[in-house]
DNA sequence: CATTGGCGCTCCAGCACCAAGAGTGCTTAA
DNA sequence: TTAAGCACTCTTGGTGCTGGAGCGCCAATG
């Protein structure tokens, strides 16, 4: 039992009404429908769910099954199409998934770019949408606050550019405007007094600190700290968790999305919106393993007929962001699931080695 | 006579078949089409023109204009729509258009973001888009590949961080794996000597100038150097040109483009291949002035029903970039010229100050 | 009693057909 | 040169028809 089916809202009753027969047909009702995206008739059921039962017999479980809500019909005399309980019930325990074989994770492990944090997290994101052929999400990890080193360097004569390596060793860089006109030395020496001082602190922490110390300081070195200090704080925030999106495009091809243009503007748009999406993928980030949202699961209107999948990655065992797969609700989970489960362990393996 | 209208390829046959009534007509006719989007007839003309002619008369002009192809018929009894020549014909010749008043322009000056090259860059895009609810485009200045400052920070044993100040006042950093374990004063001292000797040369200078200085350094510090060097080179090429996209969504919404599917894919298949962007935008870039591209007269085919509006932007009086919105053919010229115009000189200034 | 075959019913997709409307081209007259 | 009239063409929307797919129900069957 694959240890990522996490949200089993398996009701008693459910199992219990769903005899096997039921749960096979349901099984194989949910793959036609993926494979091919047409209605699933009790003929065709007949033929492939490997039961050796005519329609007729089929046709009285389907009828029970769309009175549980599993499964509707578009229309009187169409097939049975999959509902999103229906989806759920599926990927709950029907389910088989294939772990990716060796090759195929060498293959992924290759193409992820382990320059930096954000070429990493850029192109996790990219391998997800080029694996899947949908659209790949990974939020990046909320920077720790505190800071590693601090640097002045000076532009011109009143202004100075503030180098900032955080904790986790990423870089940012803010320009200072100052009202006097700081010699090189002063610079070195205030860059000095940070990094001996309160090199790993957050800038709260500093700012607290400082505040006892201030009195023994000439009035412009404290007028540099405030703006380092000030500029730090901007930088910190400004390097908050973002979600990096790519092959987007890879939606416009779908036809289950693309029959309705509007739905897909308000799923673009939703794409825009970096926020909406972040307060989706937090929610994720909470549990562990692959998680699936089918439909509107989420709460979002617009992803009324997509499904997300959806994974924590870790640094040294520790929560720091998700990555993820949004694609139509018919989308092959067996071959999703694996592949998410994977980018997020690869993802987690090259965060922790650095 | 504005002075953006660059490409007049005013063939002399050309202006003297259109008479100014032929002119007239066009001019309206193409005004009423991009204002509506329906085919228009003779009988709309006349109304319109303010010409005082009667819808047959018009008709003879019609079939005058679409011999000489700046207009065509969809089918054989709707009204007229205009060809890429006629598009043409009218943004060279017919068109006029109202400057931006001042507060549209501060506004504008609002929007752009001053912090750093990077987000000047970005705002500038996603304010293209807003304005004109197309899709905006900015190439990023290329970098002068010289360094203003180089600085060495330890990370761990064996790995250094490099920080690099390019002569434009953008920071880079990378991360560099040694084989020696380093002291901080001998980063220091690497530093120094790099700043001192070197500051503001390219990274191909050094290296033919380093080549001389080699035999008097110290094995370890050689090869430090070259790991800068290395390093810096990548960061230079990894800074390249690139170009920056907003508001592709509202692409979506409008119906000229939605209409047929593929199209649309292969158009935002276009916005992921970021290279063949560039090239159509480098163009541009050799020009003075707004620059208007009909359909697929760049040369592109997923381009075939949209017109591109650039104009490139310089610091200190050089060229070093191309901002632009790309919409469909049937745009409002004369709102969105001045747009982009006044866009890519605020991008300029902001540039300039810094 | 579960399973099956058969029958009637419903709905959709595709096709042909028709009428209305819009707009043109051509011809002729002022 | 301009205008008016007329015949012609093409699109659009609506209607009606047919074949096919699939279901529900019922009675027969092992």
């Amino acid at each position: 039992m694959p240890r990522f089916l996490c949200k089993i809202v398996r009701m008693a009753h459910e199992t219990q009404a769903l005899n096997e027969r039921a749960q096979m047909l349901l099984k194989t009702l949910v793959e036609r429908y993926i494979a091919d995206g047409q209605p699933v008739g009790s003929r065709a059921l007949s033929k492939f769910s490997g039961l050796d039962l005519s329609p007729a017999s089929i046709r009285n479980v389907m009828a029970d099954l769309e009175e549980m809500g599993f499964i509707a019909s578009p229309h009187t005399s169409a097939g049975r199409v999959p509902t999103a309980r229906g989806y759920r019930f599926f990927v709950d325990t029907l389910l088989t998934v294939k772990p990716l074989d060796r090759i195929e994770i060498h293959q992924l492990e290759g193409q992820l770019q382990v320059e930096n944090t954000q070429k990493l997290v850029t192109s996790a994101s990219h391998v997800l949408s080029e694996l899947t052929r949908f659209a790949g999400i990974v939020v990046t990890p909320r920077r720790t606050s505190g800071f590693r080193h601090i640097e002045f360097l000076k532009l011109a004569e009143k202004r100075l550019l503030l180098i900032l390596v955080t904790a986790d060793g990423d870089v940012q860089n803010r320009i200072i405007q100052t009202e006097k006109v700081y010699t090189p030395s002063e610079l070195v020496e205030a860059a000095n007094l940070l990094n001996q001082k309160f090199a790993g602190c957050t800038f709260d922490e500093i700012r607290r600190r400082l505040h006892d110390e201030l009195k023994q300081l000439r009035e412009d070195m404290t007028q540099l700290m405030a703006a380092a200090l000030a500029a730090g704080d901007q930088a910190a925030t400004d390097a908050a968790e973002d979600v990096v999106i790519s092959g987007e495009v890879n939606l416009l091809g779908i036809d289950d999305l693309s029959s309705n243009m509007s739905k897909l503007r308000e799923l673009f748009n939703l794409f825009e919106h970096r926020t909406t999406l972040l307060q989706l993928l937090d929610v994720s980030s909470r549990a562990q393993g692959v998680q699936i949202f089918i439909g509107g699961e989420a709460g979002l209107q617009p992803l009324d007929e997509c499904s997300v999948v959806t994974a924590p990655y870790e640094v040294d065992g520790k929560i720091v962001g998700t990555v993820g797969v949004i694609g139509p609700t018919r989308m092959a989970y067996e071959r999703v699931i694996p592949i998410v489960d994977v980018t997020a362990k690869l993802l987690s393996s090259a965060l922790t080695q650095r």
